[in-house]
DNA sequence: CAAAATCTTGCAACATCTTCCAAAATCTTC
DNA sequence: GAAGATTTTGGAAGATGTTGCAAGATTTTG
């Protein structure tokens, strides 16, 4: 059989199975389990599967709710150590604005214990704490914008109007020298409120952010305090950041 | 098997049972304790369980599954019949309200296919609604009350004063011929002004609701345009509430 | 406060992974 | 078609990761 055959069974029985053993594909595809194993490495490299002591499993079974939930191992080392270091720069009691991204999410676990007010127009993050008795959690108006369940819309803004907030932790599609940008213009107007609502501007941005400018422009560097980011972020731009007295922090660079 | 399926199996497993014991667990995945027990050090990183002394709790549960629907098993047959017989009396493209209740979530799920527009501060609803196109959904905004999940405040009020609806879909602790009642005094406000915007009230009420007055009045009889309840609500009530011009649905006793 | 249960830590046995090598298959070139 | 180069394959040795157990520390219970 051709390697590629071969390939493309592993994969279409992954993603009936959705984890399998390694001898289970060697089995099905009549190789020795080296030539799985090899396979293995292409479809990971390709980024179908995910290889696992013992076998792999498919990466991207339908995941119908919200497009990061928990499944989505993509970057989430990355993410859990952006959450992590971000969630540290926030003081207990002070009120604090959540956007809705996914690497705010992760924020947004690692909060817990701060008992702080949050508000937010995510709905994964409102969910996150909905059973948790300790923060206390506003959540804007808006109407549901399906796949990524956030709030948008007038009300949503309006909420934001009319509150103060401690820090606002945001997230977006890119950074570049000119300023920070996002893909979804609906969320523009949203974010502005949130900015102009919040003292202190800690933006989250994996490293696959930078230098990646998006649709719409949100708004210039000078507004931003704070900068988290993971160990992959480029040198140079980190650099040209700091010149602009913005905190940088590397998260997982100890 | 792999212990990347193991973690997967012993996460839905707590899904379900939101709480298990370790015995439990390495029973349920075929494992020692102490491999379980490292398991859940891996899952509690990853931040979807918490370990407890004994065993281990999901932390956030599945986003369907407020308190109420894993706790009240008990009547469920009768929620789900009261939640098809409610949504068969709102038509298509209707504007409707949905109050935070349990058994309003059983309409809510009986909805999907109506393409109506929904205006609801429960945030079970919400995320009932989050992943479907078909549906728009505005939430208004509000604090979380935890356990819930259900936005109240004066945002939530300020929300149904600026709005109208065709429909208000509700749900109380109480009712008898005074009227109507909840134990929830944060909830009444909001209540009434759902009252206020909407043309048409249906309040859904199983059987175990009637005669009995809860703590705080909500609104007389006269409100009422329809009454959606199960087989066993006693049938000298629905007579007297038939008089008050009522119109009485009982689901399942077709 | 003591008994019982549970947790952590260290360890040895085991399974799996990586890296390398030789054989087989395939592709080039003539 | 044949000889040689290249790729692919299957396997073996050592490195690494995982598992289950047991002893001591810690927490819970009565």
């Amino acid at each position: 059989m051709q390697p590629e055959e071969r390939q493309k069974r592993i994969e279409e029985y992954l993603l009936k199975a959705e984890f399998a053993s390694l001898e289970e594909l060697s089995d099905q595809v009549d190789a020795s389990v080296s030539t799985v194993r090899r396979d293995l490495g292409v479809l990971e490299e390709k980024g179908t599967v995910r290889r696992t002591h013992g076998g792999a499993r498919i990466l991207n079974p339908k995941s119908d709710e919200f497009t990061f939930s928990a499944r989505e191992t993509h970057q989430l080392g990355e993410k859990e150590a952006i959450g992590k270091a971000c969630a540290a720069l926030i003081g207990p009691n002070q009120t604090v604005i959540l956007d809705a991204g996914t690497t705010v999410y992760y924020v947004a676990r690692h909060l817990e214990l701060k008992s702080p007010q949050i508000i937010t127009n995510s709905l994964p993050v409102a969910n996150l704490f909905s059973g948790v008795n300790k923060a206390e959690v506003v959540v804007t108006g808006g109407v549901i914008y399906p796949r990524l369940g956030v709030l948008v819309g007038p009300l949503a803004v309006e909420a934001f109007g009319k509150i103060r907030a401690d820090v606002a932790v945001m997230s977006a599609g890119g950074i570049s020298l000119e300023g920070v940008s996002n893909s979804h213009g609906l969320l523009i107007d949203i974010q502005r409120a949130m900015i102009h609502a919040a003292r202190k501007i800690i933006f989250c941005l994996d490293s696959t952010k930078f230098g990646r400018p998006s649709i719409s422009q949100l708004c210039g560097l000078e507004v931003i305090d704070t900068i988290v980011t993971d160990a992959a972020a480029p040198a140079d731009m980190v650099k040209e950041l700091r010149k602009h007295k913005i905190e940088v922090i590397v998260a997982g660079a100890a």
